[in-house]
RNA sequence: GCCGAUAUAGUUUAGUGGUAAAACAAACCCUUGGUAAGGGUUAGACUGUGGGUUCGAUUCCCACUGUCGGCUCCA
C-alpha cells in the first residue's frame, strides 16, 4: 500500500471534479464532495442544464488539463463574512458556513493553483503528481444533504487509488462483479425469472431453481429436526387484527402489507412474518413448563410492500421465502437454545464455504423509545447474548442501535469471495410479543409465566441468500448443489445407445444427470457444459464403449481419465455424503 | 416513492422521419468429430404499452409499465 492517504486522495479529487465541472458549466455550484469506501463524489446543482455519463470523457479530459496546474492546496481561514462574500454565488456553502459558523467551527478555504473551494482540511500535497490516477464511474440523483425534501441535486460518481495498478485492479474487480451479478447468472444458468405480468419483485423459479432452493432448503431444516425442532404450516393470510395485537401494525402501519388493508374491522391481509401466527399454534392449548422449549419451523414466503425503487433481481424482493423457526422457552433455557442455533449456523456456513463473523445487535441507549418492553429485561438479555458470543468463541462486534423493536439479535456477518460482507443468520431474542399475546405457561408453583420468544432464520429469505450464493460461487455450485452433477457427452451418433445406458445408471442411484446429443463437435459440447457449471462430464466414444467405460472431466478442464462407472458412482457419492 | 438513464428477434447488440440489420441460441441439412465454439440453409420483431405531432414514426413529444444506477457516508 502506498503512504499517500485514501481519503485525501480522493477527496482532492472530488475538487479537481468540481473544478472541471464549474469551467465547462460556468453558473454550476458544487455542493459536498466527500471521500467514500470506494471512490468520491461530488453533488452539483447544474441548474437547467442536464449532463449524462456521456459527458463524463469530456469531463475527465478538463480534470486533467486543469491537473497540470494544480501545484498545492493552500488553505486559508476566514471568517464568516468573508466566506458569504466569496461564495455568493453559491447557495450551498453559505448554508454550511453560516451552520459551521453556528457551531463554532473554524471556516477553511483551499485553492489548488484555479479553484477556490470551502473546505475542511485532508488534502494530498502535491495534485499535479499523486491525482492521476481517478476514473469517473457514474451519476445519480441525491438529495441536498440526503433529505428528501431538498432539492435534488446531480451526484457524479468516481474514483481514485495512489497507483495505475490500483486503480486498473479496482475497474477489474468492478467488472469480475458483473460477471458474477447474479441477476445474470439466473438467467444464464436457467434459474429463475421475472414476468412483468405477474410483477415487479416477484421472483419466478424454474425447475433448476427450484431444486436449488430445495436443497438449500432441506438441508437448513435437517440441522434444526435433528436438534428437535417441528415442523408446522400457516395460511399465508391474516386478519390485520393480527399484527395489531403483536405490535407490527403500530411501527409500520399500513406501508409493511403487499395488499392494502382499508381499515375495515376483519381485513385480511397478506403476511409479512410468520411469528405472530407460530404463537397462535402455540396458544392453541395450556402449556407446560415441562413442555419447554417448544420449537417451530416452517419454510414460508412472506410478502412485504419493498419500495419500487428498491428492488433488486433475487436480493430486494416483494415475496421471500423465509427458513423460518420460532422457539418458546423458560428464560433460563435461553442460553440452551441459542448454544443450539449458533451450533446449527456455525454448520451451515462452514459447510457452504463462507466465511462469517458476529454482530450482536444492542437497543441504542439514546432512543427509549424506538423499542418495545422494558430497559430491565433488555439489559438481562443483552448481557445473555453477550456472554453466549464468548463462550461458543464468535469473532463478534456489537453494533448498538441495530437490535430488532422487540428484542436484541445477533446476526451473522457473512462474507463472500469478493470480500463483501452480508448480514443472514439471525437469532433473536423476543421479550415483547410474547407478552402482548398473551402466552404463558404453567411454572411448577401452577403459576402462569411468560415465555421468551426466539425467532430464527438461518438463510434469512431463501431469495436474498441465493443472491449472496450465486456470487459467491459464481454459479460453481458445490457437486451436492448443482441441479445437474453430471452431463454425459457422446461423440458420435454409433454411442448414443452406451450413453443411455451410462445415463440411466446414474439417474437410479440418485445423480442428477443430462446427456447432450446435439449434433455439435465435442469441444461444443464441453465448452456449453462448462459454462452451464456442470461439475462433471462423462464423455463416450469408441473406446470408452469397447472398455466399458467412461472418461471423466471436471468443469475446471481437468481430466480424470477413464473409469469403470461403478468407480465413478462410487466417488460421486463419496463426494455427496460428506455433506450428509 | 423521488432523481436520472434506458426499452429493437429467445439473448446480446446495429440502424433509420418512408414498417428494420447482425451475432449467438433455435429448426433442418451436411459433417460423426477425442477435451472450451465444424460448415450451410431456414424460420423468427405489428421496434415495451397507450396517446400525441406528422402525409407518414421504430426514430420526435407525453404518459404508463419494466429494467439499470442512485437517494447513509457532511464544507
Amino acid at each position: 500500500m502506498s503512504d499517500i492517504n485514501l481519503e485525501n486522495l480522493r477527496h482532492s479529487c472530488a475538487h479537481l471534479l468540481a473544478a472541471a465541472v464549474k469551467q465547462l458549466w460556468p453558473g454550476t455550484h458544487n455542493a459536498i464532495g466527500p471521500a467514500i469506501d470506494n471512490g468520491f463524489y461530488q453533488d452539483f446543482d447544474f441548474g437547467k442544464v442536464k449532463i449524462s455519463e456521456q459527458d463524463f470523457p469530456k469531463i475527465e479530459k478538463k480534470m486533467r488539463e486543469l491537473l497540470t496546474a494544480w501545484e498545492r492546496f493552500t488553505f486559508k481561514e476566514v471568517s464568516l463574512e468573508e466566506a458569504e462574500e466569496l461564495f455568493k454565488e453559491n447557495p450551498y456553502k453559505v448554508e454550511l458556513a453560516r451552520e459551521f459558523a453556528k457551531q463554532g467551527r473554524k471556516l477553511m478555504t483551499n485553492d489548488p493553483g484555479n479553484f477556490l473551494d470551502l473546505c475542511k482540511m485532508g488534502h494530498v500535497e502535491n495534485p499535479s503528481k499523486e491525482l492521476k490516477n481517478f476514473k469517473l464511474l457514474s451519476i445519480a440523483g441525491a438529495y441536498w444533504r440526503g433529505n428528501e425534501k431538498n432539492k435534488m441535486l446531480t451526484r457524479i460518481y468516481g474514483t481514485a487509488f495512489p497507483k495505475k495498478e490500483e486503480l486498473d485492479k479496482y475497474l477489474w474487480q468492478q467488472e469480475e462483479a458483473k460477471k458474477r451479478d447474479h441477476r445474470i447468472l439466473g438467467e444464464k444458468l436457467d434459474l429463475f425469472a421475472f414476468s412483468e405480468l405477474v410483477g415487479r419483485g416477484l421472483p419466478l423459479f424454474t425447475p433448476k431453481g427450484t431444486l436449488l432452493r430445495e436443497l438449500l432448503n432441506s438441508f437448513s431444516q435437517e440441522l434444526r429436526l435433528k436438534k428437535g425442532f417441528q415442523k408446522v404450516w400457516v395460511p399465508h393470510i391474516a386478519k390485520n387484527d393480527l399484527y395489531k395485537m403483536s405490535g407490527h401494525w403500530d411501527k409500520f402501519g399500513d406501508e409493511l402489507f403487499l395488499v392494502k388493508s382499508q381499515e375495515t374491522k376483519d381485513q385480511m391481509v397478506l403476511k409479512p412474518m410468520n411469528c405472530p401466527h407460530h404463537q397462535q399454534i402455540y396458544a392453541s392449548k395450556p402449556r407446560s413448563y415441562r413442555d419447554l422449549p417448544i420449537k417451530y419451523l416452517e419454510t414460508t414466503t412472506i410478502y412485504r410492500d419493498e419500495k419500487a425503487g428498491e428492488l433488486i433481481g433475487l436480493s430486494r424482493v416483494r415475496s421471500a421465502t423465509q427458513d423460518d423457526s420460532h422457539s418458546f422457552c423458560m428464560p433460563e433455557q435461553i442460553e440452551t437454545v441459542y448454544d443450539e442455533l449458533i451450533d446449527i449456523t456455525k454448520t451451515f456456513f462452514d459447510r457452504l464455504g463462507m466465511k462469517y463473523r458476529a454482530r450482536i445487535s444492542f437497543r441504542d441507549p439514546k432512543q427509549p423509545k424506538k423499542y418495545l418492553g422494558d430497559v430491565a429485561l433488555w439489559e438481562k438479555a443483552q448481557a445473555i447474548l453477550l456472554n453466549i458470543a464468548k463462550k461458543n468463541k464468535l469473532d463478534y462486534f456489537i453494533a448498538e442501535g441495530e437490535a430488532a423493536f422487540y428484542g436484541p439479535k445477533i446476526d451473522f456477518m457473512v462474507s463472500d469471495a469478493l470480500g463483501r460482507e452480508w448480514q443472514l443468520a439471525t437469532p433473536q431474542l423476543d421479550f415483547v410479543q410474547p407478552k402482548r399475546f398473551g402466552l404463558v405457561y404453567t411454572d411448577k408453583e401452577g403459576k402462569d409465566q411468560t415465555p421468551v420468544m426466539i425467532h430464527f432464520a438461518l438463510m434469512g429469505s431463501i431469495e436474498r441468500f441465493l443472491s449472496v450464493y450465486i456470487e459467491h460461487t459464481a454459479g460453481a455450485f458445490p457437486l451436492w448443489l448443482s441441479p445437474t452433477q453430471v452431463r454425459v457427452l457422446p461423440l458420435a451418433d454409433r454411442h448414443h445407445d452406451y450413453t443411455k445406458d451410462v445415463v440411466s445408471k446414474l439417474q437410479k442411484e440418485g445423480i442428477r444427470t443430462e446427456w447432450d446429443f446435439e449434433n455439435k463437435t465435442i469441444g461444443a459440447k464441453i465448452r456449453e457444459s462448462t459454462l452451464q457449471k456442470v461439475p462433471y462430464m462423462v464423455i463416450i466414444g469408441d473406446k470408452e464403449v469397447e472398455a466399458e467405460q467412461c472418461s471423466v472431466r471436471t468443469r475446471e478442464g481437468k481430466d480424470l481419465g477413464k473409469k469403470k462407472l461403478y468407480e465413478f458412482i462410487k466417488d460421486l457419492k463419496g463426494q455427496i455424503e460428506k455433506f450428509q
